[in-house]
DNA sequence: CTTGCAACACTTTTT
DNA sequence: GTGTTGCAAG
């Protein structure tokens, strides 16, 4: 090999960064922990296999597992290269695996026009298919078929390997399954575990085309690793290289104490399985952190150790030690809410963009409060999370009308947009057609058809019904020569949605008739780029699109403002000013983790991200008491909070005294609220009424008699000492 | 087919 | 406490 600069790709890079990077082909893991600069690994290891060992873009693949870090990458190497690598492949497992049945669609054993079945479109077709046998959907709880089918295919089990033994009830699952992918194929759908199953089983049973991939990929790089599910890694497995060397090497990145999405499938163990599979893979442990401060990353190295059957790794930094974390008890939910806000407030005032702040959550529910304050004072933030554009229900109707307008046969369409708006096809008309189409095994285009022709239905349900089959029929032929948007624009207006939308009132509507129009923008703006060879109808382009990309969330213009969400969605993101909230048992971790240990550790796991998304400074809070779902708990502190080594805490009481106080009440927290027996004759946390100043929340207490005072703290006028004796505090 | 009311449940999320 | 869903009446 002659002397190359190779500069560009090694400076800057640590020495065990340096050794993944430029190891010799073959099998490899590397262990990256939170903020060792695994994307960059990544990245300069392909830029090293292009420039150093000569391999061509065309035999390279990184698999990701969302659309976000494909992106991300795809932009890096681009960097790092100067200009995009053609015939690389870089998407997420859902991307690549399309991309493979579109290729070989009739390989796969599909129509040459599918559609992606979203989760939403694939509930909808098993409640469709429960009404189809008969069954009684509170006994047989859609979401539960929904998660028995998906966890059956991430295991890469089809009907008739399921092993039902002589359980009835599984029986029953099984035929279900089996009928729900009868349905699918019917309507020329698949949902999401589908396409990774249907791809596995196309190079699995295909020699040629294994083969074919096998030759063409010399090595596959994968992020996430960790989060890996079975035929995800049955799958790369297939096409990595055999011992005489054929096939794809490998090169997996991933961090074992950042696994959190076991309850979705994902298999850890196949990081352990992954070394029993390559016994002479490389292993490369990522440990020097260029994130957080020494406080944080010891806090993070203390937790964890908490946890069993790790890889083991430790983090450091050569950085600072930074300030100790700080963990604020507080009263209860508001008082939490009131304090991070304080906090925030005062990190703004000296001159810090509000993006640099995250408040992470356990659930959802959690971020009410603080999205009520904010609001209250007017502070800019973001909660993310919640439904994407292409999720949205205006939306999908539309994409549906043209899925339908596509494909007459796609059922799934058919029952969502049949009578949407309502055009007098009720539940008796489509039942009738259901039954048709089931006892026919047809479309339930075809059985509308067949129930028309032989005048089984009533003169006014055939009319409804004729009439929708030719307004589809009409949009297909007006459509035809219309580019996509122009098509989309049509039939939003043909079909009535728009009308329908804009006649409801409120803001809501309003909104919806601007999604639509907003989807029209998308439709225009919207390019499909085909990459070596592919071929795609601009619809069909555009609808995998929305299916697989369902957008962003709450995509409001860019703006600086605090960032709220869960600690799962926190996960690759990092923040200068971090707080985590809800510090307790039973909220984090939650309940419904506590029984079972592997439960337990996956959410210290979580805590560790977390943990670890803080650069500068991070801040625990905890409630004593707490409104959740209506009721009141007092919940202990989280033991995750007991696990962090203590010299690496700083300990925020609201008052000295108080703390001593709420302690006790801690402790025996099924007492009721009377026992805390003070003289004011208020509580901790109560809400009480106040002439001048409106509701607050009772914060502190002292002194006795006529010179008895509390600490209340009002929802609009802040934080007051009043003396009991004047102030006229009424309880609320 | 729409409207109203009661029952219900209530982690985490990407594709 | 809130939002969604199912069922029955209008």
């Amino acid at each position: 090999m002659s002397r190359m600069d190779v500069s560009h790709i090694l400076d800057g890079l640590n020495n065990a960064q340096r050794e993944a990077v430029t190891a010799a082909p073959g099998p490899m893991l590397v262990l990256a922990g939170a903020g060792s600069g695994k994307t960059r690994v990544l990245v300069h290891r392909m830029a090293w296999m292009i420039e150093v060992e000569g391999v061509s873009p065309f035999s390279l693949m990184a698999v990701t597992f969302t659309n976000k870090a494909s992106k991300e990458m795809r932009g890096r190497v681009e960097q790092l290269q100067g200009s995009s690598p053609h015939g690389m492949w870089v998407g997420t497992f859902h991307g690549i695996a399309h991309r493979l049945l579109r290729a070989h669609w009739k390989e796969a054993d599909l129509p040459q026009q599918f559609q992606i079945l979203d989760s939403d479109d694939q509930y909808r077709m098993i409640r469709r298919v429960l009404k189809g046998l008969e069954l009684d959907e509170a006994r047989w709880v859609p979401r539960q078929i929904q998660g028995f089918i998906n966890a059956r295919k991430d295991e890469g089990q089809r009907p008739q390997h399921v092993d039902a033994g002589s359980d009835p009830i599984r029986q029953q699952l099984v035929s279900i399954y089996a009928a729900y992918e009868a349905a699918c194929k019917r309507a020329g759908v698949i949902d999401f575990a589908e396409l990774l199953l249907r791809s596995l089983e196309l190079v699995r049973d295909n020699d040629e085309l294994r083969n074919h991939y096998r030759n063409r990929f010399q090595h596959i790089l994968v992020d996430e690793f960790q989060d890996t599910n079975t035929i995800q890694y049955a799958w790369i497995r297939l096409l990595s290289a055999d011992k005489h060397g054929r096939g794809a090497q490998l090169f997996v990145v991933g961090d074992d104490d950042q696994a959190i999405y076991g309850w979705r499938g994902a298999k850890v163990e196949n990081i352990l399985t992954f070394q029993h599979d390559f016994p002479n893979s490389l292993v490369v442990r990522l440990e020097q952190n260029y994130r957080s401060t020494g406080n944080i990353l010891n806090a993070a190295n203390g937790l964890i150790a908490h946890n069993e059957d790790r890889m083991g790794k430790s983090l450091w930094t050569d950085g600072v030690d930074g300030n100790l974390i700080q963990l604020y008890a507080a009263f209860n939910e508001h008082d939490e809410a009131r304090y991070i806000i304080d906090r925030i407030t005062e990190h703004v005032s000296n001159g810090n963009p509000r993006a640099d702040i995250a408040i992470l959550y356990r659930s959802n529910v959690q971020s009410r409060v603080f999205e009520e304050k904010l609001m209250q004072q007017g502070i800019p933030y973001r909660v993310y999370g919640g439904l994407r554009f292409f999720e949205r229900a205006e939306i999908r109707d539309a994409l549906n009308y043209l899925r339908l307008v596509n494909n007459r046969n796609d059922d799934p369409s058919f029952e969502r947009v049949v009578n949407q708006p309502t055009r007098g096809i009720g539940n008796k008309t489509l039942d009738a057609v259901r039954n048709t189409a089931r006892l026919a095994d047809i479309s339930m285009w075809q059985a509308s058809l067949q129930l028309i022709e032989n005048g089984d239905l009533t003169a006014r349900a055939q009319n409804a019904l004729e009439g929708f089959l030719k307004l589809i029929i009409q949009l297909n032929e007006d459509t035809k020569p219309l580019e996509l948007f122009e098509q989309t624009e049509h039939i939003i207006h043909a079909s009535g949605l728009i009308d329908h939308y804009a006649k409801e009132k409120g803001e809501k509507a309003e909104a919806r008739v601007e999604n639509l129009q907003e989807l029209v923008s998308a439709a225009k703006g919207f390019e499909f780029e085909p990459e070596d060879g592919e071929e795609m109808e601009p619809l069909t382009a555009f609808l995998t699109h929305a299916a697989l990309e369902a957008g962003e969330g709450q995509a409001d213009a860019w703006e600086d403002c605090i960032q709220l969400m869960t600690l799962h969605s926190a996960k690759g993101l990092e923040f200068p000013l971090v707080f985590m909230c809800g510090m307790e048992e039973g909220l984090f971790p939650h309940q419904r983790s506590a029984e079972e240990e592997g439960r337990l550790q996956e959410e210290r796991r979580l805590c560790y991200v977390g943990i670890t998304r803080a650069r500068e400074q991070l801040v625990l809070s905890y409630a004593e008491h707490r409104r959740l779902y209506g009721k009141e708990i007092y919940p202990m502190p989280s033991s995750f909070i007991s696990q962090i080594p203590a010299q690496y805490i700083d300990e925020i009481r609201p008052k000295a005294q108080a703390s001593s106080y709420s302690n006790n009440y801690r402790t025996a927290s099924n007492v009721t609220k009377s026992a805390l027996g003070n003289e004011t004759g208020f509580s901790l946390g109560q809400r009480v009424l106040h002439q001048k100043f409106g509701e607050g929340i009772v914060l502190n207490y002292e002194g006795q008699g006529k010179s008895a005072r509390v600490e209340v703290n009002f929802d609009q006028a802040g934080s007051k000492w009043l003396v009991l004796n004047y102030a006229n505090l009424q309880p609320i």
